[in-house]
Formats: C-alpha cells, structure tokens, sequence
DNA sequence: GGACACCCTGAAGTAGGTATAGAGTCAAGA
DNA sequence: TCTTGACTCTATACCTACTTCAGGGTGTCC
C-alpha cells in the first residue's frame, strides 16, 4: 500500500507536478522516502488528497482549503464554520454568475452592432468599443472577480 | 492638451500603474517625455486607452485587445475576424457561466448536507468532501476555464 | 528651503498551477 | 554488462493582468 508519487497521481486524477505543489504549499504533510529518494504516499495522503481536489472541483481556493482541513483535523469541534465557509463560497460563485451574465448580455448586444462584414472603418463593433462606457456597467471595474480565461 | 499619467488615469479611471504597464505591453504606444522625463498624453493616446479598458470591462484578454487593435489600424480591411473574435469570447463567456451554474448546484446539494451545527466528525459537509466523487460532474478537470476567484 | 504631491525605473508578488532543465533511480531486454 | 526507457528528484521560470514596493527624482506652494 505504498504509493510512488506517480500512482497517487493517476489515482486522484491529478498531475505529478500538483502533488508536489500541494506538498510544499502544506497542504499535503511531507511523504515518506525510498531509499532512492522517491515519495511514498500511504492511504492517509490518498484521501487527504482526495479531500483537496474535490474542494478543488468546487472550485475552493487553497486559503479556504487549508481552513476545511484544519477543521477536519479537529473532529470534536462544532462545525458552524464550515458551514459558514461553504456560505460564503456560494453566495461568491452566486455574485460571479450574476456578473457573467450580464457581460454576456453586454457582448451580445455588442456583436448585434455589426450583422455582417463590413470594412473595419464601418463596423459598428469596433466603434462602439472606441466610445466611452456610458451603457457599459462597471461590473468588473476594480473589484470584480476576474477572469473568465 | 498634454497629460501627465495621473490625469489621464484619472479620466481613463485606471491606475498609473496600469497605463505603465500597458505600454510595457505594447498596447499603448510610448508617450512623449516631458523635461523632466514625465510621460505626456494626448488625445490619440486617451482613445485608445479608453478603447483597451473598455475591452477590458468585456472582459476580453490582452491577447484578444491587441487584436482587436491591430484591426482597428487597418480601417480599409474587412471587419469579419472582428465579428468572429467577438463570437468565440461570447461562446467562452456561456460556457463559463454554464459551468458556474453547475458548481453553484452542487455546492447547494453539498450545504444541504449539514442543515444545522454539528460536531466536525458528524458534519455531512466534510464527510462528503472526503469522498470520492462519484456524484461530482467533474467540470473543472483538467480543461475548464479556472477561477471565480 | 522644506513639505508634499506627483513622477520615474526596476523588481517582486499575487493564485494555482504548468513547463523545463539537468540529473538520479530502477527494471527489463540484448 | 550495457543500454534503453519510464519514472523520479530538485530548482527555476513561466502563465495572466495587474499591484505593490523600494529607492529615488521633479515640481510647486508657503
């Protein structure tokens, strides 16, 4: 039952490079060694790993994760703020779909400037987006979420 | 009508830091200096700083910017890659937004699992967490778009 | 001439990894 | 025994779109 860092790998569905990633950010406490110096994982790492990338795939930052695992780490205490946590994430992924789609609004009424082709000079995409944001919300001005890339 | 880097980023609603910072990029070419070695703006540069965050608020990347300002220098050309970038960032921003929707349901189902305050180990929430995830759409793998953060 | 607001450059930091270089380990096949 | 190939190791750089910081110079007001 002794993993090699790349048998955790394929097990947990993640990159070799995560796994050691995880480790020197401490979410992951350091592997046993081989003689030969490998990484030797057992069932506790497995399912500790387990745990993150499924906060992961919730799309929970590394912060919030640390906090979920310091928490598992203490099973006699009350859980209120894990519920909290997981409130708070969701009313933030709630507020980031809110400001997507109102971009996509945005842009499709953007793209609907200019039908078909045209020269650039006349295309109505390309000037509106010369013009000043008068109909433009600010939705990610200086403090939205970034990135959809 | 010479600006010095504050007042444009005051009129742009940008920061300094950031009109530095494209120009570092190639987005905007570089300013004429003043004596005292100060950046100084004109009308031109204003315009297209104005067009560069307006992209932005769009939520376009700087990739995507640049192309766009290369059209926007080629008023003669047609304008049909213009509609087409537009439509791929749109498909990218729905995709995202669809994805987001997904999560948000199954964070819900997740906070269903601990209604009230329990102790950690009873906590439905971590207990979950920790599972594999068989009834996890695993959107987020390794090729979705990252980060509501 | 001193205080203060503004500007300069260059480097480092952010999140969550990914990619690369250069080297060592280990098992199987010729 | 030698070699090939798959795997591992460390350390470092790269990605996006900026932001922050250190250590200075400039310009104006009182």
């Amino acid at each position: 039952m002794e993993l090699k860092i790349g048998e955790l790998a394929k097990r947990s569905g993640c990159q070799v490079e995560t796994i050691r990633f995880y480790e020197k950010e401490g979410l992951l406490p350091p592997a046993a060694r081989s003689e030969g110096n490998y990484r030797l994982y057992g069932e506790l790492h497995s399912e500790r790993l387990q745990f993150i990338r499924h906060c992961r795939s919730l799309d929970m930052t590394l912060d919030e994760i640390r906090q979920l695992l310091q928490f598992r780490d203490a099973p006699e205490e009350n859980c209120a703020a894990v519920n909290s946590l997981l409130d708070k994430h969701i009313e933030h992924v709630e507020h980031r779909i809110k400001e997507l789609q109102s971009l996509a609004e945005q842009l499709s009424a953007l793209r609907n400037l200019c039908p078909t082709s045209q020269t650039i000079k006349d295309c109505g995409i390309l000037q509106n987006l010369g013009t000043a944001e008068e109909n433009v919300v600010r939705n990610l001005g200086s403090h939205g979420s970034s990135g959809c890339h």
